[in-house]
DNA sequence: AAGGTTAAGACAAACGTTTGTCTTGCGCCT
DNA sequence: AGGCGCAAGACAAACGTTTGTCTTAACCTT
């Protein structure tokens, strides 16, 4: 950490600094905000009463005389109750925790908008931290954050290794855990969505991109996807099946792998992408290898982001309901937070697929052999 | 918040619960965790020369065995100590306020992202809140975050009305305001790069696409582009500008302000749009008016989101390092925090130009008159 | 007038730390 | 032997709240 060497403040500027709102609020000068304490000193009265006023604490008889002078001098010196010694005192934070592989990527930052609206909402905050997938950051946050006050956790796509002392609700979770609640989406439902479309669109030799092993999704989603085919009869082969393994969340991360499938010049009409943004990179690979989607490969996304409606052309894709399930998740924690007892292992939702542009019937005279 | 009816939990599951690693860990039995009185009551020593040895302070004189029967005893009950019991003691928390208009947004979680990073690894945390531009949250959130312990606030695109009394740093600020510092592009420059580009390729009636009026950067943006097309003898077109309005994250921003441009029938050969966002858009309106881009039209985007470079035509775009940009406020922060006093008042960051397929040569038979 | 009730607010302890000062006892020096 | 210095750790106050209990004085009742 350099010091830097730009701009500084021009000499005077500070001398014309316009007066704020009611009292003056000096810059930064050290002065601590008033306290309950300085208060009562000015009121004459003891700290415990000013309390008690300001907090309408019931059964408490206080003088509304009493009560208009307190409220009117905290007005004045624009009290703010240090929320710090409250929590301390009442073993109470109203904060939880908020564990996220990636902060820029548009899946978890989809989930944390829904997290962050109920929260709010709720006159809860929450912290926030990162740990791209590293085992020792997974390990090392949820202590720090429990010791930052955090009363609950939501992790999202996030491999939890053990159980923790708090409330813990996990998007997108791998495992069992036992005090981890895991809100889903229904991956059994998704893999029938796109199989049975691209079916009946008369696909018979599809392509499955699966996802990296370190996301939780991976797994679940591969596992539906192999037992809904079995079910349905389509025979899934592995020259067909690409793996994604980077840690990308730009559609590079689908370029590559579906280039290395075209060289093994294997024919197939379709393409199961793991997400939109895979699909996007899959496209433009398809594209430059003088493919068209779709008159010669369908191609289907994952999760619906914004974007994908206004791809070119606009992607056939499974739409994960990520900011209601963001919202389940914080709806859930602060339930159980509250002592609420019965809650779910699991919590399930649904995908929905939407058909637009990337998936056609399959082309009678396929230019691939 | 209604309860749920979902899948209770299966009775005895309990029991077989796992033992976790050392101390018996309950899922959430209202034990507290273990604190510094309960760890000197067991060692037989006072709870200050705990913390002592503990937080290896200097100048005490512990005898080694002493302080290794502590360090012992910390490990086997896991101690955390209370950040919240010693913040409130040293009046500091190593906590910082992040404000943004949106969490799903691309633009604002880029720079979100950056600024997490060097918060982590410098080990500060972080509350966020977000406002959807509703005046008066942004008038509550930066009180309430303060309230938290928040040493300093990053606010995103967030138009603060008044002085803090912390520091402060703003990322695309409006305005000048005494106590904040404001990272911004350096617009002018990313005028000139924009400008420049499309005259270069024969541009001359060119449309121009201003950003939502709460927007920090529209203002900013528009002023050095009229300011640039006059150095450069560009006439600036009134019909040909269009105006974003509405809040929205998706491309259907760009979509429908440019289809009312076409019905005017003013014939226009470039198109600068706002944002990358939006340019998808616009690109997916001239595409339904059957028009080609960049034959017909070039259309220069905004930001350089990841999707850009693999939007189809790939997009030319203006690249702001938004990564870069929350980064460098961070830093600014934590200096100024740590009572650096010659800090900017403004820190300019260059944008760059990214050539790639939706500018061209202006196509000589226009087909739009 | 004595005792009881009540209103109004003071008092103190507690939450879990940190840190400056104070005590105790031991070894050493002369 | 008396004094000094120092090692080891106890003690207490403080950070800003909240909350249960206690005090005081006034008022009421009979």
């Amino acid at each position: 950490m350099q010091p830097f060497k730009g701009i500084s403040q021009k000499p005077g500027e500070e001398a014309t600094e316009p007066a704020v709102a009611g009292r003056k609020q000096k810059q930064n000068n050290g002065e601590r905000p008033v306290s309950l304490k300085i208060l009562a000193d000015y009121l004459g009265l003891c700290p415990a009463t000013v309390s008690v006023v300001l907090n309408n604490v019931p059964g408490r008889s206080i003088p509304a005389e009493t009560r208009e002078r307190v409220q009117a001098a905290a007005r004045k010196f624009n009290y703010q109750p240090s929320l710090l010694a409250r929590s301390l005192r009442k073993q109470r934070t109203f904060t939880v925790g908020v564990l996220a592989p990636e902060l820029s990527d548009g899946y978890h930052t989809m989930v944390m908008s829904g997290i962050g609206d109920h929260l709010m909402r709720e006159g809860y905050f929450y912290f926030t931290a990162h740990h791209r997938h590293k085992p020792d950051m997974i390990e090392e946050y949820p202590r720090l954050l429990l010791g930052r006050g955090a009363e609950g956790l939501i992790a999202i796509d996030t491999a939890l290794s053990h159980a923790l002392p708090v409330p813990v609700v996990a998007v997108a979770g791998h495992r069992k855990i036992p005090g981890v609640t895991n809100v889903v989406l229904d991956h059994k439902r998704a893999a029938e969505l796109s199989l049975r479309h691209l079916l009946q669109l008369g696909h018979r030799q599809i392509a499955f991109m699966r996802g990296q092993p370190f996301s939780a999704d991976s797994d679940d989603r591969w596992k539906c996807i192999v037992s809904v085919a079995r079910e349905l009869g389509l025979e899934i082969r592995t020259d067909l099946t690409i793996q994604l393994e980077r840690d990308l969340t730009s559609p590079e991360l689908g370029y590559p792998v579906v280039q290395e499938l075209l060289q093994k010049r294997r024919r197939f009409t379709a393409l199961v992408s793991f997400n939109d943004i895979a699909a996007i990179g899959a496209i433009r690979a398809l594209r430059d290898a003088n493919l068209r989607v779709p008159e010669d490969v369908s191609v289907i996304g994952f999760d619906d982001i914004p974007v994908a409606a206004y791809h070119n052309p606009r992607l056939t894709t499974i739409r994960q309901p990520l900011r209601d399930m963001g919202e389940t998740a914080a709806r859930i924690l602060l339930q159980r937070m509250q002592g609420f007892k019965d809650y779910p292992e699991e919590f399930a939702v649904p995908p929905e697929l939407i058909t637009r542009e990337t998936t056609a019937a399959v082309n009678p005279r396929g230019r691939r052999r």
